[in-house]
DNA sequence: AATATAAACGAACGATCGTATTATTTTTAC
DNA sequence: GTAAAAATAATACGATCGTTCGTTTATATT
């Protein structure tokens, strides 16, 4: 199971000034929340109880609640980048690497434990709700898109898959298994959407490689 | 664009009771709201403003918030039956009526207004809430997955698809599709993800089809 | 028309939420 | 060790929510 965790951000100065530990740890428990109930869950009493402060303590470290959500965010993107991309990049360009990135993902979306995806279901949480939380959450989703697609390209470039492949579209169409698997373990309960999802994958993949 | 509205049920008595006409009216408007803010967006006061009622005016005709959702999902699965279901009954069966069913649910779902399928919304919103009002969404998903994969049967036994096609598989396939449409339109706004799905579950079919 | 029933209202309650204000404690810096 | 600064707490406010209750109005029945 892959854990999200904060990695606290003390680039510039080199005293973690005690303020930014517990404000790291308040950004651990909320993402723990919203794993479990979305960030619409993270409420900032429940948040309180959690790490055993008050209210105004935890409320004083963010300016509102929505800047919390936003940094819970952004801690969940870093996170993300580190254990699914960063990772990535240790495996060779092409297929090797995009089925990776995939394959993490799909694990961190559909884990059998109850944590889910943020950029999946914080796209459907505020899908109607503008604000600075939506804002953060479609440079996420499409940082990780383009990522994905870079992935594609390479795999096109390289050889391993079919000059003739529609990139964006082969992007909308592995996004969307993500999606669905995501929607059959979460809503539907189905204990198989997971390796459904990966079968699917390696077929599709498999028709649009090239033939060496 | 397909527009949702509530069938009053008034099969046993003939009387409608004037009652029941402002209960019409009510779940009318809960259906606007839920079709604009999801199933959470209802709100009884929102509802009674929209309706130039009170609060508990509107309140005494459900027995509380959850069973008013409930009605609500009943009123959306009832039409949605009408004019997705029924109407691809018209149509022979194979693929044309699957790709009737097809077209038609993504029209609703990712149409150019701002409606969203409740099937689709809803279960993101529930799939961490359980309750009364999760059990009647899981019960019309279902009922639909139910009716998709029956015409998926019936296009591989009547000889439109190859006998060796996974129906279970295709179904998650294109439930998977309409997702990632839905997730494009409504989260990304991409104007073009109505055709880019077309265009795809086009291919796909035309992949499984029969050589006759 | 009189009566019984159903529908709608108005006001209030209790809970929860985010947030602002003010005070107190703890940490840091010198 | 002491003063400045940062972190946390205590409290309260206003808003919104679902819900309850007693009353009034409208409809239906005889």
């Amino acid at each position: 199971m892959i854990q999200v965790r904060v990695n606290l951000e003390s680039a510039e100065g080199q005293s973690p000034k005690k303020g930014s530990l517990t404000k790291t740890l308040i950004l651990d428990a909320a993402l723990d929340i919203a794993n479990k109930s979305g960030l619409e869950g993270i409420t900032i009493g429940a948040l309180a109880d959690k790490v055993n402060m008050s209210k105004s303590g935890v409320f004083a470290h963010f300016g509102s609640r929505e800047e919390l959500q936003v940094e819970v965010v952004r801690a969940y993107h870093r996170s993300f980048q580190e254990l699914v991309f960063q990772s990535a990049l240790l495996k060779p360009k092409g297929l090797p690497r995009l089925n990776h990135m995939i394959n993490s993902w799909l694990r961190m979306s559909v884990g059998e434990n109850t944590s889910s995806c943020f950029f999946i279901a914080g796209a459907a949480e505020f899908d109607d709700r503008p604000g600075i939380v939506r804002d953060e959450l479609i440079k996420s989703v499409q940082q990780w898109r383009s990522a994905l697609l870079r992935a594609i390209q390479e795999s096109i470039a390289i050889g391993h898959l079919q000059k003739n492949v529609d990139a964006n579209a082969l992007l909308f169409q592995i996004y969307s298994i993500v999606l669905g698997a995501h929607h059959d373990s979460r809503f539907l309960d189905n204990p198989k959407s997971l390796s459904t999802a990966n079968k699917l994958i390696k077929q599709i993949l498999s028709t649009y490689k090239a033939t060496h």
